[in-house]
DNA sequence: CGGCGGTTTGATGTGACTCAAAAAGAGTGG
DNA sequence: CCACTCTTTTTGAGTCACATCAAACCGCCG
């Protein structure tokens, strides 16, 4: 689950979801690869930008914001390691939004091009791929949810248990405790409320005793009624993976 | 634009994108399809449905939505003729949210596996469908800003250009006209706000002669200031269609 | 030790919600 | 064409969740 050079990590992932022929395994992981580290805080692609490599987070913590005129700035959502940030680049030619980190990272990027190549010569490649789309947009209509419909102290508890449960599958939570380098500001960003307000909902959240935190370190103590107040099911991400590929 | 039995609506749309080759083309064609027919406020699919075909909606209007246990609901998306509504059904296998029709509607649809297999032996419809599900994806995301971010009005002028934008892409709204099959609770459930603030938030737009409303005719009588006010900027939606192949 | 980003607290304002009921349309059947 | 019902829109009043502003506090780092 640490630093690697390689694409094993990704590929992993993917073929849980459902296997790769052994040729596609061998091009895939024979794709070249850039690797990149970015401090925290720093700003990986704008809105408006046209990137040229989509990029697979290995280590650290980023984010993709949208924000207005007027300042405000929504989160639309997190990625743990894993987690392919920008796949949709390599078909979207503009940037529809900025990706960010919040902790220092490391990404492995690969050129659009590479990757459109492997999509269409290896079906259950494309297929795949397409499917990482589906549970990104599946995340982003929970995400609307969210901030449209959850009280305060629920969409908290429920970005929360999201995270736990995206960094638990990436082997980086344990025992309901996993680390979080992301301010309240920018926390309250993700909910949709003011950084006052959601320090608030953290309080009420802690005073309950559902949830501990120490430096960006939280512990979810209280899982079952967390799940209760944020009505949390984790099927919106489909663990389940796609479809069977049809016999041919 | 009128009622068609065959799939070249949406052949058409997708090809404005990015062309076939002949053979994808006459494949596509041929796609076995069933047509169905809804009534006004029917529920198509439920969430945690196993739905086994996907749609493509002809004539009508429809939404996509999530609720809670409080009843609270959130419209997270709707659909003019010539979308595939349900396409994410093709690889997602439990879905997580309702679709709902909001006028009587006429769908055409086709099963998963001739889908699945299309995509599979034509890399460029397979690029394709990913793609549209990324527009889909941008949509969510532009939605999520909507509701978290802006004022209720700013975010009631959004929904409306969105909608005109899509509908007159459709072929389906003239002069800033178009007809909008949705009570203001509706629109109210899509905006994250209560029914009796979406028709005060309508009141403003109608008083500071932004919009005209008739029946269920919305006329957007101030282009210029609704896309001020709402910051609208189509960009998101892609219009430019995905990158181009690389050249094999 | 001072400066700085992040967290916490308090006070006050307001946008949006709820409840309730009237008014206006739309659909149905006689 | 009217009487009836049902839904949708509109209005008013009272309340609450959340925003804003401002200041204090804290841990961290140089």
């Amino acid at each position: 689950m640490a630093d690697r050079t390689d694409l094993s990590l990704y590929l992993c992932k993917l073929e849980k979801r459902s296997p790769f022929s052994e040729a596609a395994r061998t091009a895939f992981l024979a794709l070249p690869v850039r690797q990149e580290q970015f401090p925290a805080n720093h700003t990986i692609v704008s809105e408006g930008g046209r990137p040229t490599r989509s990029c697979l987070l290995t280590t650290g913590f980023v984010s993709r914001n949208k924000s207005l005129r007027n300042g405000q700035r929504q989160i639309v959502g997190f990625h743990v390691p894993g987690d392919m940030v920008d796949l949709q680049s390599a078909l979207v030619m503009v940037a529809d939004h900025s990706i960010q980190t919040h902790s220092p990272s490391t990404m492995l990027t690969i050129a659009h091009a590479d990757l459109l190549e492997i999509a269409a010569r290896f079906p259950e490649v494309g297929r795949t791929l397409w499917f990482d789309t589906l549970v990104d947009a599946a995340i982003f209509r929970e995400w609307t949810l969210n901030v449209g419909a959850r009280t305060a102290a629920a969409g908290t508890a429920h970005l929360l248990l999201e995270m736990h449960y995206r960094l638990k599958t990436a082997g980086l939570a344990e025992d309901g405790s996993f680390e979080l380098p992301v301010s309240q500001a920018e926390l309250a960003d993700a909910v949709g409320i003011s950084a006052v307000h959601m320090n608030r909902s953290l309080q009420a959240l802690r005073g309950q005793k559902l949830i501990r935190t120490f430096r960006k370190t939280v512990t979810i103590e209280n899982m079952p009624a967390m799940v209760e107040l944020a009505e949390f099911t984790p099927g919106y991400m489909h663990p389940e993976g796609p479809r069977a590929l049809p016999a041919t």
